[in-house]
DNA sequence: CATTGTTTCTAGACATTGTCAACCTGTACT
DNA sequence: AGTACAGGTTGACAATGTCTAGAAACAATG
């Protein structure tokens, strides 16, 4: 038996539903069947097995947003509403991800350099979404398209806008949609610029 | 002295450095300068704890929030700013207010009424920001500006975007910035269509 | 086969945590 | 005076993260 993978899997299940929070590493041993000491053979300590975690999401999202991007229709639609779509379907993983103090990019290596990977797979979108005006700073493009998908991730996943929405609108609809929404925002300007 | 007061400040300040993780009943005790036990007097848990700063956290917002939206000037560029402000300014409160599994909004009915009044002042942006166009769900603008503000704020907050960032750029200057672009972007299309 | 070393696990111990219970102590009110 | 109570204390308990020390499996080597 894998224990390593059982591990990371009783932790991503614990996290997905109850938060890092409540991820013990007596838990997770609990869970994957062995004794309480044995986590500690495959990870240094708690915050190693968020590190593991955390390098697996960045690897896992890479891989998703860069096929949105190189895919053929819509790129920024597409990366948009993938970002959210990797968030919905890997809680556990993203809750982890985003959270500085647990999720290991400053302390290990090898997920400090799965994130960046991420990051660079950002940047090549916001490239490829075109060029900010003149007279606002470079960043500004790349943080503001970060921070959408960012934004509706986070509310989506964390609960709180679930909770606001009309009971009968599908989550995934209602992300699409947004997706659109803000495509068409970055789009528009432009095409009414150019002519 | 104010036992109360001295607890959720300490509370605060290790939430803004460390995080919600690495509050602790006794350590918050500890600070106040009191006996482990004497939080319990003022809080029913730590959940207590969090509930009593997420609320505190949502009035200081809504407040602020408000004052924006009421401006004089351009009411969508100063809420978006104003929105990741109070989290660069409060980084304690908000850590805490957009954690489902610890803000209290589903335990503490207080929590969950200051909550909705910051919910409902987002709203009244949304309105004011103009219809969205025919054909797209009502619900998307307002979720895409929550999701703007909410993003950068969590960004800039959790810390991985700050990192990213260049040394030499104001933190603020680049909110402003992008607060600006997502307005305009977001009132350039309804200005064409108009004449 | 015996020995040696490594990897993987278990068991025991320790300080620290959240929280319950029981006990003080002043202040307000009858 | 007596009494109720808000706010404080200390002590106890189980659970947690993690350290140390061992045990069991297994390959390589003599």
């Amino acid at each position: 038996m894998d224990v390593r993978r059982a591990v990371l899997d009783a932790a991503i299940e614990i996290i997905a539903t109850d938060g890092p929070d409540q991820v013990s590493m007596r838990e997770v041993a609990r869970r994957a069947g062995v004794s309480h000491q044995a986590p500690y053979h495959h990870f240094t300590d708690r915050a190693g097995i968020f590190a593991a975690i955390s390098e697996e999401g960045f690897r896992v999202f890479t891989a998703e947003f860069r096929s949105a991007l190189d895919g053929a229709s819509d790129s920024l639609t597409d990366c948009l509403s993938a970002y959210v779509r990797f968030a919905l379907a890997h809680k556990g993983h993203f809750k982890v991800m985003f959270r500085s103090d647990i999720c290991g990019v400053t302390t290990h290596e090898a997920t400090r350099e799965a994130a960046d990977a991420a990051y660079l797979a950002l940047l090549d979108l916001a490239a490829l979404a075109g060029n900010a005006p003149a007279g606002v700073d470079a960043v500004v493009l790349p943080v503001w398209l970060w921070s959408q998908a960012h934004g509706l991730a986070t509310l989506l996943v964390d609960g709180p806008l679930a909770a606001k929405l009309p009971p009968e609108l599908q989550i995934e609809t209602l992300v699409d949609e947004v997706a659109r929404f803000a495509a068409e925002r970055l789009s528009a300007p432009q095409q009414a610029t150019k002519p």
